[in-house]
DNA sequence: CCCGTGGGTGTTATCGCTAACACTAACTCC
DNA sequence: GGAGTTAGTGTTAGCGATAACACCCACGGG
């Protein structure tokens, strides 16, 4: 049996007890200097066939991992990321987390996520903070609420970090999916079906989505000389949207509602139900996001499509080309699609 | 100025160009050792108050950030933890993710996630050895397929991985949900209500959840001595759902029927909509999850709740325990609850 | 008065890896 | 045939932290 160069012994101690094999003790039982063995994992500089065979042995023989610590400490380099996650489940950050992961991983890169459960410019810090002392290379944040955004004002120019749906003002690359446009889309689609105008369930005020949506249908119906009824505010969840709907239902010149997001809508959907009101007969409703389930709401629901993989994916492109040096105030936007379903069908 | 007592010149460059401050630096900047600084930092040993502040300050000065790389090298533990989760935004799993999320980071512990799309016994080995090679100190599991499972059997020893929900033969502790129970208590509940038998709209095959929530109803029937309906088989989608509710609209001794999740009940429920079923009048259906939207379906879904949450939080516990030496066999259940909503309400 | 003890601090070795360079042998080129 | 090249390999010096031990000093007890 080849000979341990090292002291040996167990010393960084696995639950059996056995210290983890190093270059070192590869090295040995390939009969190689660890040089050698360095070169064959990382392919770098030449190695003879036969060598590189009998080094591969000796990794296969020993399980042989190498050690990331070591490796990040003299490169400077860790392969990870971190992602600033709102911790919820709503379907679009979840989405987005999932692009995220999957650019990231087939550029190498592992993602490291720490959640925030309510957003708020220390949260937010605090979170970022945690991912730096993580040694993460760059920072996503998926936290699509104005104070997001005031936090990343606060964004260290040299260490990249970019956002996702909100803090447009801040010093960091931005993607978003054009809220405005997307509501401006559904909007006109409901004012095009003859109505004299639209209402609006908003999401929280304190987010940008929310805010760009109301912005978007707000405008729209300025811009058709439509007269713009009171917001009605819901915090996303379907709860609100049916509160919302409850007290919609005594509007008597209710004709079409915009719900700032599906489960909203649905809530809404519900509360009509009960009210005896008919979608589309008596009022017609649209919602924002395409959830899976939308299409299944009763009656199936339009709504604005988002492309929340594609979002993550061009996400983790912005990041890359920020860590690359590029331009702090780069900025996209994917474009949202309209979704008609029954929900605002023929009467 | 204090000068660096290192060659210096910027080594490890940031995107600014300058090197991050090591403890040294710190040390130069505070007139003391570097290990004076260690143990300022790490609370380890005593030092002067006096020194203290000298040292914080220094640290404040330079914008110090201990380098994890170095650290972990040196004591062999990196503090973070693998989380293998599968791509989707089912309910369930990303609401557990962000309650190991939260469970590991109060315990000081960060979380990497690694995505697989399409579980399998080598896409799920595959992001284990991925999550390996990152130096995690542990390994948690979610990927509830029997595949999944038998990926697990061959989980090694002497390292600390625990699944959950699923993976029960494996040599692996394993938290989950007590499916059964929950399948048993939505079976009974329909009988109850004086149904002959109950249908059930299973998940897919390779889902030890599906497996379980049929087995759970189909004990039941048995027990209660109920007819056994051939299964109709889904893959969790409201899509599904939806079909599967086209072919039983057809059948004509239909009077309850139980969904494997609660999105195929929305299918369901979309399907029998259109074929002119009344739920509950002519049918009554219970679904699976609890998930928000469930309370504002149209009707309102009887479903069995699970709370994710603690599952997550509980798995991050069997993982801490089995790295502090625990048992590889340890077992946990979690008992969901039944929530009696419109859909299986009075006639 | 000397020794032991513990507070407070510094020195040195070491973790496992890659960068940089050194070296040998064979081979090409004029 | 001497001077580059290039393939193939080894040696050495760090990366930035903690561990282990050494050291000095003040203080208390016999």
């Amino acid at each position: 049996m080849a000979e341990r160069p090292r002291s040996g012994g167990p010393l960084k101690a696995t639950a059996a007890g056995t210290r983890q094999p190093s270059l070192t003790d590869v090295a040995g039982v390939a009969g190689v200097s660890h040089m050698t063995v360095s070169r064959v994992i990382n392919g770098t500089g030449p190695v003879r066939p036969e060598t590189r065979a009998r080094v591969l042995a000796a990794i296969e023989e020993l399980g042989y991992r190498p050690n990331s610590a070591a490796r990040a400490l003299v490169t400077g380099r860790t392969g990870t990321l971190g992602v600033v996650a709102l911790e919820s489940n709503l379907y679009g950050p979840a989405s987005t987390l999932y692009g995220i992961e999957n650019a990231a991983r087939e550029a190498g890169y592992a993602i490291t996520i720490s959640s925030v459960s309510r957003p708020g410019r220390s949260s937010i810090a605090d979170a970022v903070e945690n991912l730096r002392r993580q040694a993460v290379e760059g920072i996503i944040v998926i936290a699509p609420h104005v104070s997001a955004g005031r936090a990343l004002e606060a964004a260290p120019a040299d260490f990249p970090v970019v956002a996702v749906g909100g803090g447009e003002t801040a010093p960091v690359p931005v993607i978003s999916v054009d809220q405005r446009d997307g509501a401006r889309r559904a909007t006109e689609h409901l004012l095009a079906l003859g109505h004299r105008t639209v209402w609006h369930i908003a999401g929280p005020e304190d987010w940008l989505e929310a805010r760009d949506r109301e912005l978007g249908w707000r405008e729209t119906l300025e811009r058709h000389g439509a007269g713009v009824p009171r917001v009605i505010r819901g915090d996303w969840s379907s709860r609100s949207g049916y509160e919302a709907g409850r007290s919609l239902a005594k509007e008597k010149d209710l004709d079409a509602v915009f719900a700032g997001n599906d489960q909203m809508a649905l809530g809404l959907l519900r509360a009509f139900a009960e009210a005896g009101i008919s979608v589309p007969r008596d009022v017609r409703v649209a919602g924002f996001d395409d959830v899976p389930e939308a299409a299944y709401f009763t009656p199936p629901l339009t709504t604005v499509r988002q492309d929340f993989i594609e979002v993550g994916r061009r996400t983790f492109g912005l990041l890359a080309g920020r860590m690359d040096g590029g331009d702090r105030h780069a900025r996209a936007l994917v474009v949202p699609e309209l979704i008609v379903r029954e929900s605002t069908g023929p009467r």
